[in-house]
DNA sequence: GTTATTGCAAACAATTTGCACCCAC
DNA sequence: GTGGGTGCAAATTGTTTGCAATAAC
């Protein structure tokens, strides 16, 4: 699980990001987040938060996924993030358990869900991109 | 993996919307969807494909997933949706593999790419709203 | 004919960008 | 002091909505 790349060189603001999405321990919108910093830090701009969120990703330490809204949830990539999704009204339902294929079917009966698809995707840096960034650090 | 449902009921606009996205085989964003289609339906609206696509999704026959950009990408539920993308560059490469939990150890190695997280995600109906989507049928 | 679907354009909302200012080192 | 980080406001972009016109059955 090495997220090494680099844990250092945080902006004071970005250091706050994580750990305000540490304390908050659950996905949350840019915007929302922005509203909860704000009660501390009065002038932080929201585009300071997403340029934030951002160069917490392109480090590791931080992960998105959309909401069936469109707009971007964000969370520390410790977070746990299998979760089962409505499409209709949007609701997402941790789930406890690691997933795999045929899960579906289970899935479909014991947690009253019609399943109609579901997606993995692994995120990270290619090579090309990862050595660039390494050049930065 | 049954995705029954109603297929019947299917707009004309709709059924040519699947059908391109058959003939593509390939995730697509709307708009270029849009752009496609209207090289043979030069009449057809961009909001007629985005609504198409919504009740498609909720019909459970189209998936779609957000771009690194934020973009929606959609695709047929046939069509595999495993893939390794970049936070960076956002290229997105398909995975033969269906995949599990320490496959991203393994991942790092062979495809000399940095994996930071993953994400697995069930997408559907809840037990509410597929009642309410089988009364409206 | 009645009802659902569409095109168009305007409205929205999330996110990004330009730039002057300011802080840290 | 200098370069990166930041606030603010304006600009973008993907997506949604209102409504009159249209097509489907």
């Amino acid at each position: 699980m090495s997220q090494s790349s680099s844990t250092d060189r945080l902006t004071h603001y970005q250091e706050q990001i994580l750990a305000t999405l540490k304390r908050l321990d659950a996905p949350i919108s840019a915007q929302d987040l922005h509203a909860h910093l704000r009660q501390v830090q009065p002038r932080l701009g929201l585009a300071t938060v997403y340029r934030g969120l951002e160069i917490l990703k392109i480090k590791g330490l931080v992960q998105s996924r959309a909401a069936v809204t469109g707009e971007a949830l964000y969370s520390r990539v410790e977070q746990d993030q299998h979760y089962l999704t409505c499409l209709q009204c949007g609701t997402s339902t941790p789930l406890t358990l690691c997933p795999v294929q045929e899960m579906a079917n289970q899935l479909q009966q014991s947690k009253s869900f019609k399943v109609y698809y579901h997606t993995l995707e692994f995120f990270g840096l290619c090579s090309p991109c990862w050595e660039q960034q390494e050049a930065k650090s």
